[in-house]
DNA sequence: CGCACAATGTTGACAGTGTCAACACCATGG
DNA sequence: CCATGGTGTTGACACTGTCAACATTGTGCG
């Protein structure tokens, strides 16, 4: 993950070459998305940064918008990855290691989170992309249907309490990022605890 | 609101002046949002819509940004409004009509809540735009903490229950809006349905 | 080893964008 | 009736994404 003072992997001056100049953009992309935002990520100055001309970037995506599509893809492995390992470790309650790994990952990386769901995609979505995505869902959906089997959870339709579950800590990860909820002088921790208990016990009297 | 097929107001030939500019440009800016994404709208392609030129917008707004910074607003005001009038007309079950009405407002405004909430407003947001935003979360507030009060509803801190609440309503929003339910097939006013269900009695056994 | 060829990076150019400054038109109050 | 401020226009500028043509470098095959 790139930190707040990390250096783009700028091209040796003497070299034409870049080395790896797809992953240094990428990498660039997301830092300046998370110090500018979206609209502010332009490929002349992406390039600049790391020393390269303002068309390099042509050689290794078919444009700006694949570009977007690319870290949007990472963000979902990424995201499916870090789920898994919660469920994994999650030890009494893997189900709420799974909540708060995937609040967390939005939080960690708004960058790509963002481009994964903030509309910046056009309406077109490369199949890859879309495979990302559903691969994500799916390793909730398997554990929503490991715990209803232990009997640890209502007995629903495992696909609509996926959705259902996803909502709640896609509308945490997404008012976290925006800083609506820092703005309120509250904790994205306390609240997801707050919502993890409450989502199993439900708001009534 | 703007029908799909709506013509713009164009000004009259003969005429100098437009007579509504700023409401004509908050129409068209919300025409072409929904129609083609916000990364579409362009200034000078919008005054020509209007039968106007690219600058005449400076005389109504500072800037593009002041433009979609008014768009949220209008949002902001449309949401309380009619979540107040669901809470209003929501007989036995006020509070399902207050969750039903915030997700069909996303969904029936799109654009607006894609400007609201889609990260599109840098990070600075005006006070105006602020005070809009905590007014339609005061609404929410309001009505939990007559809830609780009717005893129908758990004690806990209400604004922490607001926040949750709003989180559950806002990801269905944002996930019905990218078209990520639709497109496993699923129904937006079901799923809301099943989600109202579970928050009150919750997802254990 | 040597050389065609593909991969990668560069430069020039073009249409399109937001925005500022200077100017033109027009409604309205004194 | 005319000055004044509100509203719309035109010219210009820096900046953007993208294409075409060109330059440089690595690589596999004889």
């Amino acid at each position: 993950m790139a930190q707040p003072g990390a250096r783009p992997r700028r091209k040796r001056p003497g070299r034409y070459h870049h080395g790896d100049l797809r992953r240094a953009l990428l990498e660039e992309a997301v830092r300046v998305i998370q110090a500018q935002g979206v609209h502010m990520l332009t490929l002349r100055a992406a390039g600049a940064r790391l020393g390269v001309s303002r068309t390099a970037l042509y050689r290794h995506f078919p444009d700006k918008a694949a570009l977007l599509e690319a870290v949007a893809a990472e963000g979902f492995r990424m995201l499916r990855t870090e789920l898994a390992a919660a469920w994994g470790r999650g030890g009494r309650a893997p189900f709420d290691a799974m909540g708060f790994a995937y609040v967390r990952f939005a939080v960690t990386h708004p960058s790509h989170y963002r481009v994964m769901f903030g509309g910046v995609l056009g309406d077109h979505r490369d199949p890859d992309l879309l495979a990302e995505g559903t691969g994500a869902f799916e390793t909730l959906v398997q554990a929503i249907v490991a715990l209803q089997h232990a009997g640890e959870m209502r007995a629903d339709d495992p696909l609509q309490m996926a959705r259902f579950i996803w909502s709640i800590v896609h509308g945490l990860a997404m008012l976290a990022i925006d800083g609506q909820i820092a703005h309120q002088g509250a904790n994205v921790d306390d609240l997801t605890r707050f919502a993890l208990d409450r989502l199993r016990t439900g708001v009534g009297p």
